[in-house]
This record gives structure tokens, C-alpha cells and sequence, in this order.
DNA sequence: CGCTCCGCCTGGTTGC
DNA sequence: TGCAACCAGGCGGAGC
């Protein structure tokens, strides 16, 4: 399940490959996947003869954005009025990018493919090479921002993203103006995007344990240095596995299709009945919200 | 408004 | 061994 290291990982393999390539062509195989209320016919019609001029993230969201692909554009001024909106992804589940050769078998899940070409290729030259959107459990999404739209109009879920993890926004302060008085599980609450953009149940769990917290503990309880601490173990476990390329315990592939090193160990997640790695205590799971929650109950016993 | 739960999906695992 | 039920979860929307 791509979280925010894993769609980092995904933003930094891109901007090294996919940059100032024509867009030759598109294919949707998976109608879904192209985010409504555009057609499948003005996506691709959207992205033909554009370029990439770099990728960015806001939580679990990639943006691409785009300009007016032109051979007499060489210098970075004459972008700003050459753009021409954004490409938006969101991996949710099982979504992967891919760069590939356009030759290179399909995979079995591939639901979109935008096709590139360079320099060398013509005008309409045969691309050279392909980003191909995988996603087993077809709940990826795909957008076209035109020109001069908002982009939070069409991708409206950025409209409610709470602040980046890496930001000077999201410190204690903020953490204890948004627990105050609020009467629900802390787990659920680092779930909900609101509060902080990018994390996920993984990461969720482990920041919970690296910090001491049962997941269980409302929001209204947690004391100060709890949230200290919190806040601390959220950067922290973000940071490893940002440094690491991504996480295994998931089934994660950075664009080149190789999986991250973070080195499968997790402290808690999906460890449920195992020994907890710091005291032997074994590891417990509940369900919080509707999902899968796993702690050490020696450990987390705030 | 605050919070929980459901539905969307496919494939791997579990249970009978 | 075969098949059905269950489980995984990000997010939007329904419902209380």
C-alpha cells in the first residue's frame, strides 16, 4: 500500500526519467481509472503534445505538470507560459507507475499507458518509451487539470489535506490544538487525512509504537509529552523509510519495477501473535475503525 | 458537526 | 481437493 515514502520514492523516480519527453499518444484500458467528469477522449486528447516539467506530491497524490512540448523551448522562462495543467495520480491500493518500453509486455493489471517519445523520435514518431499505470484492485485514479483550472477542482480530495509531515506546520502545537477535546482513537484520527496528509496504516502503527501509544488512547488523553514524542516518531518512520526507498512488508515497486529495502521489519504491523522485538511480549491486533491495528500491549500501554 | 460504517475491487488465505 | 467466505485498505459518501 503506497504511503507518503513510497509515493516520495515514486515522485523522485520520476523527475530523474520522465521529464521533458512529447507525450506521443495514450491508451485507457481501464475506463474507471480516468477520474470523472472528464472522458476517456479528452484525457488523452489533454495530454497529447504536452511535457512534463516535474512531479510533485501532497500527501498521497502525484502531480505532474505539464507544458506545451515545443523544440524552440530552451530556457526555463519560456515555461510559465507555455503550461498547460497538471496530471494527477493517486496509487491508493495496489497502483503502480511504471517506466517501460513501449515493447515490453503488458502487464496484467495495466489500466492506463501515456506514451513518450524524445528528441530522436519525429514529430509523431513512434514513442520510445511508456508510463504504464498497474493497478491490481482498480482503485487508482487518474485526473487532467486543464489549463488554468484550480486543481483542487478537479482533485477535489486535496481540497481537505491536513499539513505535510515535513512541514513547519505539523509540529506538537498544532497535534494538541487538534486532538483538544476530540473523543476518538488516535489511531483513527493519524488515519484520517485531515490531520496529517500521507499517513497510512503502516506507518500509522509504527509511529504509534515508536512513540508508546496505544492506538486506542483518545485524542482528548494523550498528554503532552505524548504528542512530543508522536510527533517525533511520525518523522522518524517516515524519514527510515524514505532513506530506505520504500518500504517491503508491502508489495511496493518504485518506476523501475524494483521493490524498496526497508528491510521487512516492521515493529508491529502485520506481526500480530509474534514477539515484540523489544520486550518478547506477543503482539496484538484489533480492528479500530474498520481497519487492521497491531501493538505491543507491554510497550503501548499509554 | 463528529464519528462510524459501507462500497468500491481482486487475489491470496482460511475454513468447511 | 474444491469451493465459498473472508480479508486486505484509501477514500468518498451515507447514515446516525
Amino acid at each position: 500500500m503506497p504511503e507518503l515514502p513510497e509515493v516520495e520514492i515514486v515522485k523522485r523516480g520520476l523527475n530523474q526519467l520522465t521529464l521533458n519527453k512529447k507525450i506521443v499518444g495514450g491508451e485507457v484500458l481501464l475506463e474507471r481509472t480516468v477520474a470523472h467528469p472528464i472522458s476517456v477522449g479528452d484525457f488523452l486528447g489533454g495530454l497529447q503534445g504536452k511535457a512534463i516539467a516535474g512531479w510533485h506530491r501532497r500527501g498521497k497524490y502525484l502531480l505532474a505538470q505539464l507544458y506545451k512540448w515545443d523544440t524552440k523551448i530552451l530556457k526555463l522562462t519560456q515555461l510559465k507560459e507555455n503550461q498547460d495543467g497538471w496530471l494527477g495520480v493517486h496509487l491508493r491500493m495496489t497502483g503502480q507507475l511504471l517506466w517501460v518500453k513501449p515493447e515490453e509486455s503488458l502487464h496484467k493489471h495495466t489500466r492506463v499507458r501515456i506514451f513518450f517519445g524524445d528528441r530522436s523520435s519525429g514529430s509523431e514518431g513512434h514513442p520510445t518509451h511508456e508510463l504504464r499505470f498497474v493497478d491490481q484492485r482498480t482503485f487508482g485514479q487518474m485526473w487532467r487539470v486543464p489549463p488554468a483550472t484550480e486543481i483542487s477542482h478537479i482533485i477535489t480530495g486535496l481540497k481537505k489535506l491536513g499539513p505535510e509531515p515535513f512541514s513547519p506546520e505539523f509540529c506538537p502545537e498544532y497535534l494538541t490544538k487538534k486532538f483538544d477535546k476530540r473523543h476518538r482513537a488516535i489511531k483513527t484520527a493519524l488515519l484520517d487525512q485531515t490531520t496529517i496528509a500521507g499517513l497510512g496504516n503502516i506507518y500509522a502503527d509504527e509511529a504509534l509504537f515508536l512513540s508508546g501509544i496505544r492506538p486506542t488512547t483518545l485524542c482528548k488523553d494523550l498528554t503532552e509529552t505524548q504528542i512530543e514524542q508522536l510527533h517525533l516518531a511520525i518523522l522518524k518512520v517516515l524519514q527510515n523509510s524514505i532513506d530506505a526507498g520504500g518500504t517491503t512488508f508491502s508489495n511496493f515497486l518504485n518506476v523501475k519495477g524494483v521493490n524498496g529495502n526497508y528491510g521487512g521489519v516492521a515493529w508491529v504491523y502485520n506481526r500480530a501473535g509474534q514477539p515484540c522485538r523489544i520486550c518478547d511480549t506477543s503482539l496484538e491486533k484489533i480492528k479500530l475503525a474498520g481497519r487492521s491495528t497491531h501493538f505491543c500491549p507491554q510497550c503501548q500501554e499509554g
